[in-house]
DNA sequence: AGATTAGGTGACCATTTGGTCACGTGTCAA
DNA sequence: TTGACACGTGACCAAATGGTCACCTAATCT
């Protein structure tokens, strides 16, 4: 399993895409926190913490008996990187923002 | 199935990134030409083609009885715009540049 | 026309993955 | 110190995924 897969696999679940966003939105928060955002039980989500985290997507930080839970944006950088040359990226940049700007507008 | 859940899916197995990173080194492959690539009969590449083009991250022209493949970064840049700001974008970018450049000096 | 080449479909099977549960460890507060 | 609270582990099962194969259509070449 090379240190890339760990990544794209982690991504590759609707539940932790949207653990991801809530940390997103505000870091820190403990499982039992992140818990209440989905449907499923406590260990569900403890597995996908743990996927999130080996993928290095998000770094914790223990606090007596809590987990806090940070999201760290370099793994998603890399992919952005990968596949997306600093020539490209200028054009796609203006493309993608004059789209949301549009979208805005309507 | 929502639309970024068919890029996510389609960017998890490690193959469909290989045929990625071909298509990055030069668009407008063939089914034929991408085979060749990879440890697998030809039905598992189509199948895997398949995945890339209806989550948009490649698109295909017919030329012939040939099917050309080209590289769609929009999706990839939308995955960017998701989890990073534009302010933490600054700061990320700093530091990435920062690692690779010190990385080809050794 | 006949042979060859490029691509496509649906069924099938082994493996991986998402989710739950019984049970266990460390921490805090009354 | 007793009980509640936050988190953790390993086993287990249903569903999704990756890959192959038999068989097919359409374009190209001699």
């Amino acid at each position: 399993m090379t240190d890339d897969d760990l990544v794209f696999k982690a991504l590759a679940d609707p539940t932790r895409r949207l653990l991801l966003d809530r940390l997103f939105e505000r870091d820190g928060r403990t499982l039992t926190e992140l818990e209440s955002d989905v449907e499923m039980t406590r260990f569900g989500v403890m597995k996908h913490l743990r996927l999130l985290e080996d993928a290095g997507l998000v770094i914790t930080r223990k606090s007596g008996r809590e987990k806090l839970h940070f999201l760290n944006p370099v793994p998603i950088r890399l992919i952005h990187d990968r596949w997306i040359d600093k020539y490209t990226e200028r054009r796609i940049t203006a493309l993608v923002d004059l789209k949301s700007e549009l979208e805005n507008k309507a």
